[in-house]
DNA sequence: CCGGGGCATTGACCTTGGTCAATGGTCGGG
DNA sequence: CCCGACCATTGACCAAGGTCAATGCCCCGG
């Protein structure tokens, strides 16, 4: 458990909490709670009735969708200083739409809906800040349908890395990856053997390079302009 | 083009203006115009500066990607009454993120963004709307995630066809296309042939029929069993 | 230092849905 | 009333990516 002043403090710096004034402030902070999770536990599965959103304060969360068959989309993971499950509670039938659980072990700080809805009455600069942050989230999603319906999964993969590429103390061109290699296959939808195959074509051709966890991109303008 | 004051009386009875007040309201339908778009006339592309966003009065836009290798995804079809590209309006660099186009003969109102958000300030009850319609959509792009990732075609066009059945006068579930195949196909993310192929094989196990421009659902539990 | 479990990799094969091409149907314009 | 264009349908074939199975690897616990 967290103590209510570490709750407070967590907040206050939070961008959703900023705006408030005290007193709102006050309010929302009494209600909100911490919790604990451990590694791959489940916080909540898509249908639920949703009651309250939650900011990541450590670890990370994994946000996914699973099949009749059994398999698992990942949707999104999140990380500490982020929010999710803030959406659902403009809406109304408010269940979640997908399931949440940690990938490690994850403290979180949950806010109950009605108590936040009742602290955003008449604040406008939150909820601009909220119908920003909801328009880069459509925008992100158009471009993973985008990529679903119009790339391949080689293509899917390239991008992927190119985005998420930052260069390293000795200049080279880095990807660093946290996750296991299923679960940013399940990032791409793809198999994890397909992004096995794709890699290792990709390393053949002389454009990316495996480091332990890491890769490295030794040419991008190659990289990108591979087509798979 | 529209007189003035008929733009007045069509963004009066709208759920994102209805909530204004007179000054405000009086400051955005002075900015407001109409546009008149030919079937298949584009509005405008991904990617460009977004300075507006537009109310449907008559017709039907289309929102859609292109690939490189001119593939189509259509990923929303906006009728009368509906809005489209307002989310973009609340991001930092704000680029339509997919194009847009008539697909018969359309008039429209464009909203100029500077000036609905100007009006916008210190209305929570239209940010308040505005976070509604935009956690619907949200919510309605994991579903579509979910059925390109986890479903087969088959399955994307069965739930397609459930969640569009209406019972018409004769008592029968009835689906109504005022689109073309192709159109619907690209809803799908299929092409024409398959779109084709699967309609002919829920025809042959007797689960639904066409009739002229419609589909009659002849047995929908069976039909919602039914894995392809 | 050894052993086990899970992850990653690789190979052989299969399935889904796409591609290309031919044919038929339908609607609007002359 | 007929022609032409475009859409829909069907068939034969193809390719991307998935499935299943075997092997190797790594890391952790004893």
């Amino acid at each position: 458990m967290l103590a209510r002043t570490d709750i407070r403090e967590l907040l206050q710096r939070h961008p959703l909490f900023v705006a408030f004034d005290d007193a709102r402030f006050e309010q929302v902070a009494d209600a909100a709670q911490s919790v604990r999770l451990d590694a791959q536990q489940v916080l909540f599965q898509r249908g639920e009735r949703a009651r309250a959103f939650y900011v990541v304060v450590e670890g990370q969360v994994k946000l996914f969708l699973e099949s009749a068959r059994g398999d698992e989309k990942i949707i999104a993971l999140v990380n500490p200083g982020q929010t999710f499950a803030e959406a659902v509670m403009f809406m109304q039938a408010p269940m979640y739409p997908v399931s949440a659980g940690a990938t490690e072990p994850t403290l979180l700080i949950s806010v109950p809906n009605a108590d936040f809805l009742a602290a955003l009455k008449d604040d406008t600069a939150t909820c601009l800040r909220l119908l920003g942050a909801f328009s880069q989230r459509l925008m992100a999603q158009v471009q993973e349908i985008e990529g679903l319906t119009l790339e391949s999964a080689g293509n899917r993969l390239i991008r992927h890395l190119v985005r998420r590429a930052v260069r390293d103390a000795e200049g080279k061109l880095r990807v660093h990856f946290d996750e296991t290699r299923q679960m940013l296959a399940s990032q791409l939808s793809i198999k994890p053997e397909t992004l096995s195959r794709l890699t290792r074509s990709l390393t053949d051709a002389g454009l990316i390079e495996a480091d332990g966890r890491d890769i490295i991109i030794r040419d991008i303008d190659a990289l990108v302009r591979h087509e798979m």
